[in-house]
DNA sequence: ACCCTGCGTCAACATTTGACATAGCTGCCG
DNA sequence: CGGCAGCTATGTCAAATGTTGACGCAGGGT
């Protein structure tokens, strides 16, 4: 509290994150400690870049509220969306690790970060244990949901995939709690959605209006809505990974 | 020595991987502590499944020698091949984190492993911070990874793909001292190859032989040749990470 | 009021890729 | 030795998906 009110900041205490039913707590301990490594807030409009490929960012950040999505580009103009990201997630890990960055992090909704320094980070990751291992949650189960991406992308049919996608986003909506029931008001283009999957955005057009036809994923340009999640993965044959109490910093 | 003369095992003093030309070696203070953590070693032939998605594994592995694959299943049977695993790749990260695995892993060489207990990760981790990082950067690297092939499948076109997963394997058996100047030994079957590209076996087979006869990728049973790696990068439209002094444990 | 621009939609057509059927080759095993 | 299993190779055809170009609608700025 004093710290906010000293600083116009929101203190650690008072994290909007503790709020949110699908995330682990921290512990007091661990509040004050990460406390003496929070170095101040980013708030950003729908469309701004948090993060762009090819350099080394200064800090690593956590999503405190918004839907930021990461790309990467190639040269020719091609761009592959690789993930949605929700609060609470860990964003520039690789820039953690003093490593250029291997992708662009965009925000698709209007979103706060809470900003860390990237040269303590060792220092953070050395000096408690626990966070520590809450890092190497985060990271394995980034990766778990880059696995699911990428049977999505090898295996599966173009409305497959777009039925998979929409489970997949109303799913992490639910569980930050930015979900109404089973419908999320996030606005994601087409245009998105086609690089996301890799299909053309005609293609992707087409197929949106076949699921909407068939009931099975109402998606419009305001929010995904999908009236019956088990139906919706059955079709996609999307194995929802169970819910563990996902931690964050 | 004393401890692989007693025990018939490789002393951690003596691990090969601090032999391999693109693996940083560890300290004499990091060789001590891993080597509290061996708990022994797992002699795999070709075809043996190491990890079984959906279970709990009670260990986590670093691979010493040899070449694996990580793949998931669908119910109704196809399989996405997610990555492949080099000497020094940490196996089973999920494990660690007491999670069910995503994936399960299979040998495609005769392979070893050296076999670290589940439970005692969170100690490993809290107890040596520079280990942990080392934990940290691995995660992050094979994330980078799974990025790099999720462009592949959204992206690119199919003998794009297959260009790629050429190069892509022969730059890690090169920086794991696999290669002999630019060509692998490595029995990759075409269904593999398939399996991880999201293609049909047919259409993988003629792509390869397009690829082929362009002289671009000598790819066949016995082992991988990319006669230019230039050239073949070029084509794939693939920028070579840069080949950091990648650690392991 | 005007003209942008971004986004969703539609139709016609081209291309890539997959499905199926089939055959040859090799190594393994009884 | 014969036969089976796994892998690579070919041909033909069908389906899925991509490409191009055009239209309308809404919002934002001048």
């Amino acid at each position: 509290m004093a710290w906010s009110s000293e600083t116009g900041l929101i203190a650690c205490a008072d994290c909007p994150l503790g709020q949110c039913s699908g995330l682990r707590p921290l512990n007091p301990v661990q509040v004050e400690w990460m406390q003496t490594f929070k170095q101040g807030e980013l708030k950003i409009d729908r469309g701004a870049e948090v993060l762009v490929q090819g350099l080394r960012s200064a800090h690593v950040y956590t999503l405190l509220d918004g839907v930021l999505m990461r790309y990467k580009l190639l040269e020719d103009g091609r761009r592959q969306i690789v993930n949605f990201m929700f609060p609470g997630d860990l964003v520039g890990l690789q820039a953690a690790m003093g490593e250029p960055l291997s992708h662009s992090v965009e925000a698709i909704t209007p979103a706060t970060l809470c900003i860390f320094s990237r040269e303590r980070f060792p220092e953070f990751i050395g000096q408690n244990a626990d966070l520590a291992y809450d890092v190497v949650w985060l990271a394995s189960k980034e990766e778990q949901a880059l696995e699911d991406h990428l049977v999505a992308l090898g295996q599966r049919s173009a409305s497959e995939r777009i039925a998979y996608l929409a489970v997949f986003l109303v799913q992490r909506a639910m569980e930050t709690g930015m979900a109404r029931g089973t419908t999320v008001a996030l606005s994601i283009t087409q245009t998105q959605i086609a690089d996301m999957l890799g299909l053309s955005l005609v293609h992707t057009n087409r197929t949106m209006q076949t699921l909407r036809s068939a009931n099975l994923i109402g998606w419009t340009q305001a929010e995904i809505h999908v009236a019956d999640l088990d139906a919706a993965r059955d079709f996609a044959r999307y194995d929802a990974p169970v819910a563990a109490n996902r931690p964050y910093l």
